[in-house]
Formats: C-alpha cells, sequence, structure tokens
DNA sequence: TGTTTATATGGGTATATACACATGAATATC
DNA sequence: GATATTCATGTGTATATACCCATATAAACA
C-alpha cells in the first residue's frame, strides 16, 4: 500500500475527535453535541415524526428511533401518536428546552472558536471538500 | 442559534458517508474499510499488542480490543500471548492476509479516485484544518 | 366493502465506540 | 523474598449506528 493515510480513516477519527471538543466545552449543560442537534433539529421541525427526523439528519430510521428513546428516557423529549396513528411525533418537553437553551451559548463558543481558527473561506473549502469526497465512486 | 450548521455534526456525517463510499467499493473484499486500516496497521506493526494497536489507531483500548474479537471471530486475525504473560500480541491469519490483500486494490481504487477529485492541495488543506479543528477549545 | 399493497415504526442482531471497574501479572521497594 | 504498586487487559454498561424482518395501520383498488 501507499505510504499516504486512508482519507476515509482519517476523517472518521477527527470527526470522533471534534466531538470530543464540543463535548468537553458543552458537557456543563448535560447533554452532547449530538443531542444538542437532535433536540435543535426537533424545535426546528416541530413536532416531526420519525421519518422526517430521520431524514432531516440524515440517519437511517431505526438508528434515529433508538437514539430518540435514550432522549425518551432522560426526559428530554416526548414521543406522541401522531395523526396517522402509525407515526410517532417527537417533542421536546421543558426539561428539554431548558437543557438545550443551557447548551446553545456553550455550543456558539466552541463553533465560533473553530470559524474563527479557519475563517469562513476554511469553512466554505471544507464543505466543499467534504461534498466533494462524499459523492459516490462509480463502480 | 444561528443558521449555520454545526462544524461537528457536518463532520460526523460526512465521515459515515465517506465511510459507506469506501465500503461499497470494497465490499466484493469481504471486509470493510475500518477492518482493512485495522489489518493493514497489525501487518506494519507486526505483531503488535492491543495498547500499540490502540496507540496506533487513536482508538481506546476496550474499543480495539473489541473491535479486534470481531476480527477473531472472522478468523482474520489471532491474539497470542505475550512475552510479558499480561498481554496479547495480534497477528494476521492467512485469511487475514488474503483478505488484506484482496482489499488493497480496492482501496486503492476509491482512495485515488478522491484525490483526483480534490487534488493534492486539497488533501493537504483538509489536513490542516482537521488539525486545526480538533485541536483542544480552551475551557 | 373486502382485499391487496404501501408505509411507519419496532425489535433482533451486529459492529463501533467509550468509560469505569475488576483481575491477573510484572515491577519496585523494603 | 514479601509486599505494594503499576500496568495490560477483560468486563459491565451505555450510546451511536445500520440492516433486515415483523407488525400495525393507512391507502388503493377491485
Amino acid at each position: 500500500m501507499t505510504t499516504s493515510t486512508c482519507l476515509c480513516i482519517d476523517l472518521r477519527t477527527a470527526a470522533q475527535q471534534l466531538t470530543q471538543v464540543y463535548d468537553d466545552v458543552m458537557a456543563p449543560s448535560g447533554i452532547t453535541v449530538t443531542q444538542f442537534s437532535q433536540l435543535h433539529l426537533i424545535s426546528k421541525l416541530a413536532g416531526p415524526t420519525l421519518k422526517e427526523l430521520a431524514a432531516a439528519s440524515q440517519l437511517e430510521r431505526s438508528t434515529l428511533g433508538r437514539n430518540i428513546r435514550v432522549l425518551e428516557k432522560q426526559d428530554l423529549v416526548q414521543m406522541k401518536v401522531g395523526q396517522d396513528a402509525r407515526t410517532r411525533t417527537i417533542h421536546l418537553t421543558r426539561k428539554g428546552q431548558a437543557a438545550f437553551k443551557r447548551a446553545v451559548p456553550l455550543w456558539k463558543k466552541v463553533q465560533s472558536e473553530l470559524l474563527k481558527r479557519i475563517g469562513t473561506s476554511g469553512r466554505n473549502q471544507l464543505d466543499g471538500m467534504l461534498d466533494t469526497l462524499t459523492a459516490p465512486v462509480a463502480a
């Protein structure tokens, strides 16, 4: 094999490390950055179904279902049966709203610090490269 | 919250998608890109201990231990008790070597296609940005 | 309207990941 | 040499993730 390291592994490692960076700063809020993101989406989508939330978060339906149950256990979200009785709509509880509010300034702190480091152009370059990389490779 | 999306979530999502890109191409080899990377390291380090391999892969020891047991179950690697009886050294089996060899050209295919997309300078920029992003944020 | 088909979710199973604690083995120290 | 300490690994528990199949419900249609 060439000595060049694997782009995929590099990106995976960086993603894990970056998660740790966010989580460290956000720890006082009681929620992690992934939970923060989910609470944010739930709030923004205003009572989405599991399927809608999964699509918005680019996660597999069953994955999201299980993630949500963790939040439910911590009383951060609540699931209700939707109009369509097959669906479950997801809502923030008071506690979830409070946790989210606590987390916002911490998230902003990390996020803005990191954006400062790489600059707007860096962020755009990064987004562009990530898009480029994740487009399928023809068989 | 600002409308700008979370860098961390973006990176996590991209890492998962990129993993899928690699795994799709590498599927015929019978191993995934993460397994490929582990087999590669084991081969390169020539019988490392769990701890050494964990350090090289930037993974938690117990995490790596469990990953290795998956490879062991598939008869791709073998663990032996080391000189120091506390340690376990990890070795490729014949089957592991064969799978790795099968995977190499597929990995090269994806990797080179992606490098072509972003170019050498893009790769360097990406690496630089990932390093910048993953440095800790002062409390 | 009764039946077929499509859809949303849940559950089983499996990998990947981490943290905290337990255990057994080596090393240091007295 | 006996004991205290350090160290490598294993285990329990938990989250994050995905795939495949089961089930309940809605929609389409004959």
